[in-house]
DNA sequence: TGGAATTCTGAACACTGTTCATTTTCTTTG
DNA sequence: CAAAGAAAATGAACAGTGTTCAGAATTCCA
C-alpha cells in the first residue's frame, strides 16, 4: 500500500467524517443549524479544515442531496418483485410518498431547496435521472399493456411527478394546515387514491 | 383632523414605504439579498428604525404573503363570465399557473418558503383560506353538474391544488432542468392538459 | 536530522437579525 | 416663547453566518 494510496483513502475519511457530521446536525437541527462551525466542533477540527476538503458549504450539501437519491433509489427494491406494470406504477407513487413522510428533511433537500442546486447540471442529476428514467420506464410499459394510448411519455411522467411531488411538497412545507380538521397524512393518502383513480381512467 | 390621526397615517405610511422598499428588493434581488440593512438603506433610514414598525422579519415577509395572495386572487375575477363549472375549473387552473409563471418570486413566498409561516394560522391564511373555499366552492358546482360524483370535496381540492402545485413548484425551484430537452413553460402547459384530461374522465 | 511539502489553525472580513442606551425631534404645558 | 415630557430615530453592540489566508504544526522524504 503506497503511502499516496493512504493519503487518498484519509481524504475520503476525512470527507465521510464531516458528512457524517453535517448529516446529523441536518437531520436533528435542520439546514438553518447546520453551519460550517456546528460541523467543525462536531468532528473537533478548526472550520478553516473543512474547506480543504469542501470547497463550499453548498458542496457538502450536494453530497447530502446525492445520499438522498441513493436512499429513495434503494427503497424502491421492492418493484421488481410486482409484475403488473400499473401496479408498479401505484407501488412507486407509494414508495415515494413514504419517502416524503419519513425523510422529511431529505425530501426538503432533493425536491424543494434552492442551497445545493447551484451546480452545473449533470453530475447533480446523476441519481435523480436514474429515478426519472424509471418512472418514465414504467409508463412506457403501462402503454405496452394498453394504458396511456397516445400519451408523451415525457409529458405524463411530469404530470405524475408533479402530481406527487405537490402533496409531497405541501406537506413538508406546512401547507396542509390549511385544512383545519383533516390530518395531513390523511390528506396525502386520499389525495393518493384520487391520483390513482385519474390515472385508472385516463 | 386631529395629531394622533396624522401619527396612525404617518405610521401606516412608514409601514407602506418600508414594504414598498422590501418588494422591490425582493423582486429585484430575490429574499436572500433582501436584508433588514439592505431595507433601511432603500429608504434612506437606520436599521433600528424597521424595528419600530415590524416585531421582526418576518412581519415584513408576512406582508408580502398576503399582498400576494390579493394579486391572486385578483387575477381571478375574469372567471365571474365563466358559467360552466368544469370551464371555470378549467380557468381557475389557467390562472393560477399564469401566476406562478409571471410571479416566481411571490409564488415561492406563498406557497414554498418556510420563512413567513410561523405564524399562528389564522391571520395568516386569511387570503389564502379564501382562494381554497374558492376552488371547494366551483368543486361542488362541478358536482351539481354531475361531476367528481362520490369524490369528497376537501380530499379532491387537494389533489387539484397538489397536482397544480407541483407543476408550479418544480418550475419556480427549477427542478424542470431534469427534463434536459424540453422547455419548462411547454412542459408545464402539456403538465396541465393531461391533469385536466384526467379530471374530464374521473 | 534537516528541509520541503502537506495539513491545520484561528483570527479577520464582510455579512446577517435583533436589541437598546443615547440622541434627536416633536408635542404639550407653564 | 421656553421648558419639560413624549415619541421617534439612531447606530453601536451582540451573537451568529460563510469564507479566506498568513502562519503554526505536523508529516514526509532525502
Amino acid at each position: 500500500m503506497t503511502i499516496a494510496t493512504r493519503k487518498q483513502r484519509e481524504k475520503e475519511e476525512m470527507r465521510g467524517m464531516i458528512l457524517h457530521a453535517a448529516k446529523s446536525i441536518f437531520l436533528e437541527k435542520g439546514y438553518a443549524e447546520t453551519s460550517i462551525r456546528n460541523i467543525a466542533e462536531k468532528i473537533e477540527y478548526s472550520p478553516g479544515t473543512i474547506y480543504l476538503y469542501f470547497k463550499e458549504k453548498d458542496d457538502i450539501f450536494h453530497a447530502l442531496h446525492q445520499e438522498g437519491f441513493r436512499k429513495l433509489v434503494g427503497m424502491t427494491l421492492p418493484l421488481q418483485h410486482v409484475e403488473e406494470p400499473f401496479e408498479r406504477l401505484k407501488a412507486m407513487g407509494r414508495i415515494y410518498m413514504n419517502f416524503a413522510k419519513q425523510n422529511k428533511d431529505f425530501y426538503d433537500l432533493m425536491f424543494i431547496m434552492q442551497a445545493p442546486m447551484n451546480m452545473e447540471k449533470g453530475e447533480c442529476w446523476e441519481e435523480g435521472d436514474k429515478a426519472l428514467d424509471h418512472l418514465r420506464q414504467v409508463i412506457r410499459d403501462c402503454q405496452a399493456v394498453g394504458r396511456f394510448a397516445g400519451r408523451d411519455v415525457d409529458f405524463l411522467s411530469f404530470t405524475i411527478w408533479s402530481a406527487m411531488h405537490g402533496m409531497c411538497a405541501l406537506y413538508c412545507n406546512e401547507r396542509c394546515q390549511a385544512y383545519d380538521n383533516i390530518d395531513a397524512l390523511t390528506l396525502m393518502d386520499e389525495g393518493y387514491k384520487n391520483l390513482i383513480d385519474m390515472l385508472a381512467k385516463i
